[in-house]
DNA sequence: CAGGAAATTGACGATTTTGTGACAGGTCAC
DNA sequence: GTGACCTGTCACAAAATCGTCAATTTCCTG
């Protein structure tokens, strides 16, 4: 249950107590005192979880999660938000930025320890770096790119969230559901439909250069990413 | 995706207006304004999932949460708490306690809806995942694939879950009235004949693969899948 | 060997699930 | 601004699957 996570606070003593704690609760932890050095931090190192003071001088604590929900490569990134009380109105627009959960100041070790764990236990692991390559289609997470073979595939950033996921988990069947929490992060809702709808997209996009085959509906349970054909003529 | 779920809370009119939607959602709710009453009904009908009021008259949400997490039988129930703003320490109490999620009133009945479905999908794997390989015939739920040996075998949704309980249960004859409980699941409505009808179905795909004899009539009782040929006579 | 219960089979309409095209907002770079 | 994306949602079309029935066939019993 360790974690790497980036605590973004700029007042120092407050820093040093929560790391400390979170340090003890096994966590490794780093630290950023403004919102420019966190959202590089986040791109370089990409954290398992982000705690974000909201109150920050420059960028305030909203505009970063806003960024770091904007960018197809920290989106699915938890985010706790550390309020000060009563700031109210704060916490609702926090919550509608796709922040996982908040937490009022002054508060506990523990509380803030437990609700980690909670917020940690709801996400799977996965999202690597590394490019990905599968039957002729290439995948680099780094540089965004898709091609199959020597063409290259433009993708929306959904769509190269999709394809992603599935080329790093091919073989087997998602369901719709499952695809909506690992791709799009289980804090949006939305209809189960939209995937059927950037599948598509995805298919179209994969035809032309001769992947058409590539993404295969299983009735009655979701979508599969296979090299081998869905049924072996003959 | 419906599911049993048992609401535990006091005031009436939060009760109906939760209960209604998520009725409305196609879950099945059962209702207790104590935490009493909710102990016996977990362990009568041992819901899918418990939506957990922390402020209850007489015994509290927390203790519930507790006692459930120590009976063995209920300890793997999901529980989603229901708090109200400002009980800080409640949160972290129950989230040590175990509890799955909480969701702080007021709430959205689309965010408890999708918070519920959540939780449900998380718990959703079970031990149903292993692949099952018999006489040369292989079926792998992760994949939903189905091959006699190189050759792959195209099946429906229905025939799939039949013949994957079929595999699972071998050599012993399942009456249609169970199969139904088994596969079809055991709150729906269907002729005992429709069973004959989907095994017709099953074996003309199992046919043109070799594995004719499989799935054997057994005359008056029901049916059995037997890597045996069917009678030792002649 | 006849009678009848039980099971198989083919057909068919109803239902469910998925594919598609269109559209209204929203974002972002210019 | 404004024009080029991108997104999520619909409504409708297309396709696959389901459950039931009635006609047949199979199999046991007496």
């Amino acid at each position: 249950m360790a974690a790497n996570i980036l605590l973004v606070e700029d007042e120092p003593a407050i820093q040093e107590l929560i790391a400390a704690n979170l340090g003890r609760a096994g966590h490794h932890v780093v630290r950023a005192g403004d919102a420019e050095t966190a959202q590089r931090i986040v791109r370089d190192a990409l954290p398992d979880l982000v705690l974000l003071d909201w109150m920050l001088p420059g960028m305030s604590g909203i505009e970063l999660a806003r960024r770091l929900r904007a960018d197809e490569r920290t989106r699915t990134i938890p985010i706790i938000m550390l309020t000060a009380r009563g700031e109210e109105q704060d916490k609702v627009a926090g919550l509608e930025m796709g922040a996982d959960d908040y937490i009022t100041k002054p508060f506990s070790p523990r509380e803030l320890v437990a609700r980690i764990k909670a917020v940690l236990r709801r996400r799977a692991p996965q999202a690597t770096e590394d490019p990905v390559e599968l039957g002729g289609l290439s995948l680099d997470p780094a540089t965004h790119r898709v091609a199959a073979g020597e063409r290259p595939v433009t993708l929306g950033p959904t769509e190269f969230r999709l394809l992603h996921f599935l080329m790093t988990h091919p073989e087997r069947v998602h369901s719709r559901a499952q695809l909506l929490d690992q791709v799009w992060g289980d804090h949006v809702f939305v209809e189960e439909r939209t995937v059927d709808v950037h599948v598509r997209r995805l298919r179209a996009a994969l035809e032309p250069v001769g992947h058409d085959g590539l993404i295969q509906t299983v009735r009655g349970s979701g979508y599969r990413l296979s090299a081998q054909p869905a049924v072996a003529g003959v």
